[in-house]
DNA sequence: AAATCAGGCAACCGCGGCACA
DNA sequence: TTGTGCCGCGGTTGCCTGATT
């Protein structure tokens, strides 16, 4: 007997997997990851799930190269907090504590060697700076504009039925057309779906039924926004 | 042009904490 | 109050790609 677990795919995910992902989250919202994976179709895990989303398909994630002022910002809060990088990662909005985590063992570990090298211990911190100042800064790739295109409920819906055959030849820009589709950016920098959702019955998820994002900007790290927005009520539309 | 090496990044794993029955 | 399941975090691994020899 095959157990599910046997069957859990792991490693890279593919295009389609991540539409998959995309139309289940915007259905389901990113709370439930266990229910998100099985209703999916995926044979994924929720935790896969889960940070596949959150590293790589959240609407709100910047793509690209750190700024200075972000490098700046890292560095100043991890000779703060440590390795906290979940907590780095909330003040730096579109930044993930994956992404953070990489770049500091990447780069700042071996900046950090290399002034203990050849430069004088007198040398204060802005030396990080002066440092990167030589990259070439692109502008921040937000892929959350606000911008209004479009997913039908047949294309959800039917993603959700047959599972594959409607996403052969998405391509990556048609993914990420997908996610920001019903992202509305607010001055507030929260993001809330627009989608009257959900489409099908709702699972018994307690505490929200719709994907939303709200970056967290204020100095109480502690506390995620989302909940106070009163999603849930079944049916309602998402804002 | 091919082989090797190093860096960067995506993904997995294990653990702790929290919520709920 | 306790047990169970889920979520989130930090650490680690492995693959891919570009640079170097």
């Amino acid at each position: 007997m095959v157990t599910v677990q046997d069957e859990m795919r792991k490693g890279p995910w593919t295009e389609q997997e991540d539409l998959q992902l995309v139309c289940t989250v915007r259905l389901f919202g990113d709370r439930r990851w266990d229910f998100v994976a099985k209703v999916s179709g995926l044979n994924r895990t929720g935790k896969s799930c889960r940070l596949r989303w959150v590293n790589y398909l959240h609407p709100g994630l910047k793509h690209g190269r750190m700024s200075p002022q972000e490098e700046h910002l890292i560095i100043e809060l991890h000779a703060r907090w440590g390795n906290r990088w979940s907590r780095i990662a909330r003040r730096l909005p579109g930044r993930t504590d994956n992404e953070i985590k990489n770049y500091w063992r990447t780069h700042m570990r071996k900046k950090a060697q290399e002034r203990t090298t050849d430069m004088s211990p007198s040398s204060s911190s802005s030396s990080f700076i002066t440092y990167q100042s030589c990259l070439v800064e692109t502008a921040p790739i937000i892929r959350m504009d606000g911008g209004r295109t479009h997913i039908g409920s047949t294309c959800i819906s039917s993603v959700l039925k047959s599972n594959q055959s409607v996403m052969d030849g998405y391509s990556m820009d048609q993914i990420w057309k997908e996610i920001e589709a019903p992202a509305i950016l607010t001055p507030n920098d929260k993001i809330y779906c627009n989608l009257p959702c959900p489409l099908v019955p709702s699972p018994p998820m307690g505490d929200r039924d719709c994907p939303e994002v709200v970056w967290k900007m204020d100095d109480d790290e502690t506390k995620m926004l989302a909940p106070q927005f009163g999603y849930g009520n079944g049916g309602d539309p998402c804002y």
